[in-house]
RNA sequence: GCGGACGUGGUGGAAUAGGUAGACACAAGAGACUUAAAAUCUCUCGGAGGUUACUCCGUGCCGGUUCGAGUCCGGCCGUCCGCACCA
């Protein structure tokens, strides 16, 4: 027996793989169709471990459905705009298309030396124009449905770069690149709106039974529904000359403490705050202070409230003669709610700063249940619990859900300046998603500013817009800003001179509708509507869980407004989810405090030592890879020493996929081991078994049957280990075959014909069981057994009942919930007689020292004597 | 602060419906083979006691439900993740 070869196996299957086309879809109606997608990559220049533990797993799925008899889909694309090209364009003096270009043919030469079972002829990338002239078209139909608006949104301005800046650009406040302090801008942006749907978001989430409860819980809180009441607070007292703002509108979800409020307060950016500014400096001063505050986290959570007393009195609804002060205050928000609110200190912590801190009143008004009037008081802590409701005129001793209703109710028959005063009101945290980029790698928005007609769609028939290629990033800014001639068109409704939009989209719109692009992506329009018929949903999707919200969420809001322009007839894109956990590694550092690569690390007497300097290495946390931390290890050099059934087993084995996965040296030589040992397996069992197509006995006796035994067993359990995605248990079970498999074999000499043949049915079997794991040598292992099929188009084996069900059981006899001994019974034993079997168990009697009170039988599991 | 998940040997983890805790693997140790090494094979491997049969303890801590709890309930402690002035 030659030492297997993973170099050249591997090499050979894959071409033929390959040449056999056997990973090709198309539609086919009579046969049931299983679409599995993994979150496509965006072409850094190279596969990270995360990669190949997200395609492995993808690909399990894949080959384990097709062995099941599914058509499956299974294709693989690129999320290819983004800041990366850019900088690598500003850095490296190379254009972004070409750097883009390169690094996808790395990374597709590296994902297919992993072996997967990918449909390539579907292959997309999302910069390439005929992708994203669909999205434009796309795009365009939202528009005109409305799914669509132009508003004013900050964004982060780099003075010196002239540019915009993404949030993580933003360092302490600085631009990354810079250094210099970024200013708040209010830019003229491309709006997706999400808000239309939010009820519909949240709703659904309902029906995605197979997506993972905590993404659910996290799209619910990040869509934020909350009910309350919005009303109008009529001003009394106002320094502006004009009659404007008549009234303070504001938002709430505790109506039932308006007897409590003792102030109002508007965001710094409110228009009331904005209209002050102009005339008093006391106030740009203040707001200035505001926005000065809150750039990281860390300052927003300890920021104190602050507020300015604006001069503006407003009237208590139901309080005869009592006003109420309105601020500007730094923790309100402009854009949640109307951007105002009335605070009510005792029962709100927020509020309850803001009125120690200038001395407001704090006025109780739901008592909780224990409490008594006279005693009740509130300290440093505001009361947001349960109670009964007082201090409070025609609501005390109402419940809080009672009083809700009667001040929503009250308000809405009562008029402010002619206007009904409140109604109730859902409002969502969740925002419109801004969809407008100041950059050039992305995907063109198709529109034409034109100073007669206004924002006018670029006629479909010029579609797709495309990005210029002669750019220069020499420059800081938006290279399409500054193009000689790009943006310069004529008015496509007046001709006149006009301006294409410069703006490009953020890249979450590219990676929102790309699954339904590799239904058909030849296709002349978006999707095509037989293909998306058949293929959509997906049935199981997988991928990070950085993605739970933004990715998911941006993808269900796609479907539904493809769906209302549409394009397709579904809702939910996603039928099935499952998040992986990350690959961690231990970090190293030398004396220096620099960060040190895993291979320049050896170990002696277990002490780390660098590899050149022989200087020691400090061990420090296992972390998640990272570039930053050097602790990555490049799955090309593992599939290079390796092969990629070794890589793809590693990454699979031990840790349940959810959970994050360590990367150790010692686990890749183990399965490296193990895939010697399937090879020596297969290679000393080729002389135990019968001859291929050799007719199966009519009967089987005792020794045969054992085997049929394991061999079934092992089926059931590999199988409903890969149904539920548990690929480590489903390793676990095919450890646990090898080991019964080389107890068939080596303790015997000899067998006769009725053992020759399910000898070769139990090592068929174990080679469809670990295929889809480590597919490369299981194929060459089916070719050993003599068959000259792919393994990889052969159906998944099924087990057969009789196999599995033992004729014994073995019971655990309990005395008083402890095990005093077993017993196999057969299987069809009674209760009493596995009573009087367990009696004569030495151990048992023993144990029984007084009267036996019961006996709790649970067939085929345990016999518990209570005593 | 709010929400969620998790806590089992030296390590990763298993235990599907409340019913043998520690499957499977890694590491470690002992042995066989070998001139030697690698590879391979055999055995041991939660703790304490006992010559064995076996006994007691043990799934973060405290309590509860149950004939029986790693699993269910209540309260703590710890770790991780998400959100974070959302009115």
């Amino acid at each position: 027996m030659d030492r297997y070869n993973h170099r050249e196996v591997e090499k050979k299957w894959q071409s033929k793989w390959d040449s056999e086309k056997i990973f090709e879809a198309s539609e086919n109606s009579a046969q049931e169709k299983y679409y599995v997608l993994e979150m496509f990559p965006y072409p850094s220049g190279k596969i990270h471990m995360g990669h190949v533990r997200n395609y492995t797993m993808g690909d399990v799925v894949a080959r384990y459905k097709r062995a099941k008899g599914f058509n499956v889909l299974h294709p693989m694309g690129w999320d290819a705009f983004g800041m990366p090209a850019e900088n690598a364009a500003m850095q490296n003096n190379i254009h972004p298309a070409t750097w883009t270009y390169q690094n996808i043919d790395n990374m597709r030469a590296q994902l297919k030396l992993l072996g997967l079972s990918i449909d390539w002829s579907r292959e997309i990338a999302t910069c390439d124009p005929k992708y994203y002239a669909h999205e434009q078209k796309l795009f365009l139909d939202f528009y005109r449905n409305g799914l669509v608006s132009r508003k004013n949104s900050k964004v982060n301005w780099d003075p010196v770069d002239n540019t915009v800046l993404a949030n993580e650009q933003v360092i302490d406040g600085k631009g990354w690149r810079s250094g210099a302090e970024v200013e708040i801008r209010e830019l003229t942006q491309w709006f997706l709106n999400i808000t239309e749907y939010a009820e519909d978001l949240i709703e659904k989430l309902n029906t995605l039974d197979n997506w993972p409860d905590k993404v659910k819980t996290m799209q619910n809180h990040w869509i934020g529904k909350s009910t309350g009441l919005q009303f109008q607070f009529e001003v009394t007292k106002t320094p502006f000359e004009s009659d404007v703002f008549q009234s303070v509108e504001v938002f709430t979800t505790r109506p039932d403490t308006l007897f409590g409020a003792s102030f109002v307060a508007v965001a710094a950016d409110h228009p009331i705050a904005k209209e002050l500014e102009k005339t008093n400096k006391e106030v740009t001063d203040f707001i200035k202070e505001c926005r000065s505050k809150g750039t990281t986290l860390a300052e927003i959570e300890k920021a104190e409230k602050i507020g300015y007393n604006t001069g503006i009195k407003v009237k208590h609804p139901f309080i005869k003669n009592k006003e109420l002060d309105v601020f500007i205050a730094n923790f309100v928000l402009m854009e949640y709610g109307t951007g105002a609110i009335f605070g009510c200190p005792a029962h709100d912590q927020r509020d309850l700063d803001f009125a120690r801190k200038y001395n407001l009143d704090v006025t109780p008004v739901v008592l909780p249940n224990e409490s008594s009037e006279a005693e009740f008081e509130i300290l440093d802590e505001a009361y947001t619990g349960e109670g009964k409701i007082f201090n409070s005129d025609f609501l005390n001793g109402k419940t809080i859900e009672e009083a809700k209703e009667i001040v929503a109710n009250k308000m809405s028959s009562m008029k402010v300046n002619g206007l009904q005063q409140g109604e109730k009101k859902i409002t969502y945290r969740l925002r419109d998603w801004g969809v407008s980029r100041q950059r050039y790698w992305g995907c063109p928005i198709p529109i034409i500013h034109c100073d007669d007609c206004g924002v006018v769609e670029v006629p479909e028939k010029d579609l797709p817009v495309k990005l210029p290629d002669d750019v220069d990033f020499d420059k800081p800014g938006n290279p399409l800003e500054r193009h000689k001639t790009w943006k310069n068109v004529q008015c496509p409704s007046c001709n006149k001179d006009a301006r294409r939009e410069t703006d490009t989209f953020d890249t979450f719109v590219d990676s929102s509708w790309y699954f339904a692009r590799f239904c058909s992506p030849h296709a002349n329009q978006p999707v095509e509507e037989e293909a998306i018929n058949y293929w959509l949903p997906v049935d199981q999707y997988i991928g990070g869980v950085e993605h739970a919200i933004l990715h998911l969420l941006y993808s269900r809001f796609f479907t539904r407004a493809m769906k209302d322009t549409n394009h397709v007839t579904l809702e939910e894109p996603f039928s099935g989810l499952f998040t992986q956990g990350m690959v961690t590694h231990e970090t190293y550092k030398d004396s220096d405090g620099n960060w040190i690569f895993p291979e320049e690390v050896i170990f002696e007497d277990n002490k780390a030592l660098h590899i050149k300097t022989k200087k020691p290495i400090t061990i420090g946390p296992i972390e998640s890879m990272s570039k930053s931390k050097k602790n990555i290890i490049d799955p090309q050099s593992i599939v290079n020493t390796f092969g990629a059934d070794t890589a793809r087993w590693f990454i699979l084995s031990d840790t349940p996929p959810e959970r994050d996965i360590q990367w150790t040296d010692k686990g890749v030589e183990a399965s490296s081991r193990f895939i010697q040992r399937v090879w020596k397996i297969i290679n000393d069992g080729i002389a135990h078994i019968s001859e291929k197509n050799t007719p199966a006995p009519e009967s089987f006796h005792e020794q045969a049957i054992k085997t049929l035994k394991i061999t079934h067993k092992a089926i059931k359990d590999v199988t409903d280990a890969l149904e539920n995605l548990r690929f480590n248990r489903a390793i676990a079970h095919i450890y646990e075959l090898s080991n019964q498999i080389q107890s068939v074999l080596y303790n015997k000499k000899s067998f006769d014909n009725n053992e020759l043949y399910v000898n070769r049915e139990l090592l068929e079997t174990y080679c469809k069981l670990f295929a889809p794991m480590a597919p490369h040598i299981a194929e060459e292992c089916w070719m050993l057994l003599g068959h000259d099929n792919l393994l990889s188009a052969t159906s998944w084996p099924i087990f057969i009942n009789e196999y599995i069900e033992e004729d014994n059981d073995l019971i655990i006899i309990q005395v008083n919930g402890k095990k005093r001994g077993e017993t196999l019974i057969p299987r069809n034993a009674t209760q009493s007689e596995v009573e009087s079997i367990a009696m004569q168990i030495e151990n048992v009697q023993k144990a029984i020292n007084s009267d036996i009170r019961k006996i709790i039988y649970v067939p085929k599991r345990i016999l518990n004597i209570v005593l």
